[in-house]
RNA sequence: GGCGCCGUACCCAAGUGGCUAAGGGGAAGGUCUGCAAAACCUUUAUUCGUGGGUUCGAUUCCCACCGGCGCCUCCA
């Protein structure tokens, strides 16, 4: 089996990687707070995470992957008071969207856990951690004190002392030290509430995450993932409680993973700043297998610049794959019935996976596909090579490992999506060709122009040439 | 102010202590073609922000500077 390399935030270098367990990977992803439409920047996070997903299964390996939802916390309960609804029903609603989000952009979905369906394991972190002395309580409210536990700040590399230094945190005067965080707050009238030993309340945000984890992965999994934004506070806190946690071995997590944010004229894609676009209209403007290409066009911890020229120029480089593609196809329907040469595309297969068993290098991966492109292509183009017998199964050689690429690992589709791809069509457009290149045999060519120029503007391209025309869908 | 990342052709972007510095988009020329489209071939970085240093040799390592970004507060 291949060594897959990846970078891990915690040791801040590239790392060979073991898993806990032989034969299995264990991951955990922070998901987000649905009280919003997901923007590209969620979807960034939800596309590289198939991706890592799909790698790992393709090195032999059997994944659980856990993400969560924050069903319940301040801005939850703020958006359902504005949408006059309840916690659960605002929770619910945007739960749905995102789950329809991701799986229009091609993504097997994790194991999604919920935090008010979790509150016994929560509440019963919480309450260790303050009979061992790492937690305190004031006023029904639960603080981590972040001076118990001396290496806060691994992650994020930064000691409490340095920020103490730049502090903008607002003093409370309950806390003992002003980087102390809520592991429990306690509820305010008509909010929604659990009980707890320290009366009603709800959780913090980042204990969740670890609660969660460890009940449906256990000590040291593999792979903690989340944003880089998520680095500080919110890791590092988990790293805190949970490695304070008895029940937790060192380490938390194994491998920490962070992909890159998305921007959106040079300043981060996030709903507090209102700098977004949501993944829900740019859906409309552009194919899932675009949007999904053009994320991946870039290294996955790599800040992304969103625009819609680049999205362009992702519609215009997977054409050129798909045409291949189709092309190759259409030479096998005529040709076919061989079977493929299975060690052609080995030397652009063995390049791909190099690039991707180095850290998810999906921009480097991408390079052997557009050399498949090119063999495709010049085997279909060279009539001395198109002719020769063993060409077919060439073709098909190349065009099974393109197939692998893009569709099996990267998850893009090589298919148009308007699956206009009816019998009916088919039988349609082999007459009108038909019909047309007797047209064009009596040189009428203005008439065979127009049924071009007719055709095109429906959204069918005709594309003549020596071995005959053919047609597709653009 | 503190911690960290980045600066590669017209644009996007991978990468490496020495081998032709991937790939995509765009542009120009050529081939094919009735024309168009698609495709193929060629051209678009003697050079990798600037200035030093280490080294036989640096775009790659070190230092300084300039420019951009992220985090330090909710964030994917």
């Amino acid at each position: 089996m291949a060594e897959l390399i990846l970078y891990n935030t915690l040791t801040r270098t590239e790392e060979r990687f073991t898993p806990r367990e032989a034969g299995k990977v264990s991951i955990y992803a922070c998901g987000l707070t649905p009280q919003a439409p997901a923007h590209v920047g969620h979807m960034r996070g939800v596309v590289v995470m198939d991706i890592v997903q799909r790698w790992l299964e393709q090195l032999g390996y059997t994944v659980n992957f856990v993400q969560n939802f924050t069903d319940i916390d301040d801005k939850i309960i703020r958006r359902a008071h504005e949408e006059g609804i309840t916690t659960t029903e605002v929770a619910e609603k945007y739960s749905k969207m995102y789950v329809e989000d991701a799986e229009a952009l091609g993504v097997r979905l994790p194991r999604f856990v919920k935090v008010t369906e979790n509150m016994d394991a929560i509440i019963e972190m919480v309450q260790r951690l303050v009979e061992d002395g790492y937690a305190y309580v004031v006023d029904g409210d639960v603080y981590f004190e972040v001076n118990k536990f001396p290496e806060y700040g691994k992650l994020s590399g930064r000691s409490v002392e340095e920020m103490q230094a730049g502090a903008r945190i607002e003093v409370d005067e309950r806390k003992r030290n002003p980087e102390d965080f809520a592991l429990w707050k306690a509820a305010k009238p008509g909010e929604p509430a659990w009980d707890s030993p320290w009366g009603k309340g709800r959780p913090g945000w980042h204990i969740e995450c670890s609660a969660l984890s460890l009940k449906y992965l256990g000590a040291a999994f593999d792979i903690h993932a989340g944003g880089m934004d998520l680095i500080f506070p919110h890791h590092e806190n988990e790293i805190a409680q949970s490695e304070a946690y008895p029940h937790c071995e060192q380490p938390f997590a194994r491998y920490w993973l962070h992909w890159g944010p998305v921007r959106l004229r040079q300043e981060k894609m996030s709903k507090s700043t209102g700098v977004v676009v949501p993944i829900r209209e740019l859906r409309q403007q552009y194919e899932p297998a675009v949007i999904r290409y053009f994320l991946l066009t870039v290294h996955y911890r790599t800040p992304l610049e969103f625009s819609y020229e680049r999205l362009d120029e992702a519609k215009s480089a997977l054409e050129r794959v798909r045409t291949a593609y189709q092309r190759g196809q259409a030479f096998l329907r005529e040709h076919g019935g061989t079977n493929a040469d299975s060690v052609i595309a080995e030397p652009y297969v063995q390049q791909f996976r190099a690039a991707m068993n180095y850290d998810f290098n999906t921009a480097q991966a991408l390079a052997a596909v557009f050399e498949v492109v090119r063999e495709i292509n010049t085997r279909l183009n060279t009539p001395e090579l198109a002719t020769q017998a063993t060409t077919p199964a060439e073709v098909a050689g190349f065009l099974n490992a393109l197939q692998w690429m893009m569709e099996t690992v990267l998850g893009v589709s090589l298919s148009l999506p308007a699956a206009a791809q009816s019998e009916t069509l088919e039988q349609l457009m082999e007459r009108v060709i038909t019909w047309r290149k007797e047209l064009r045999t009596r040189k009428l060519y203005d008439l065979a122009d127009r049924i071009r120029d007719d055709l095109k503007a429906m959204g069918i391209l005709l594309e003549d040439s020596p071995q005959g025309t053919t047609w597709r869908m653009g």
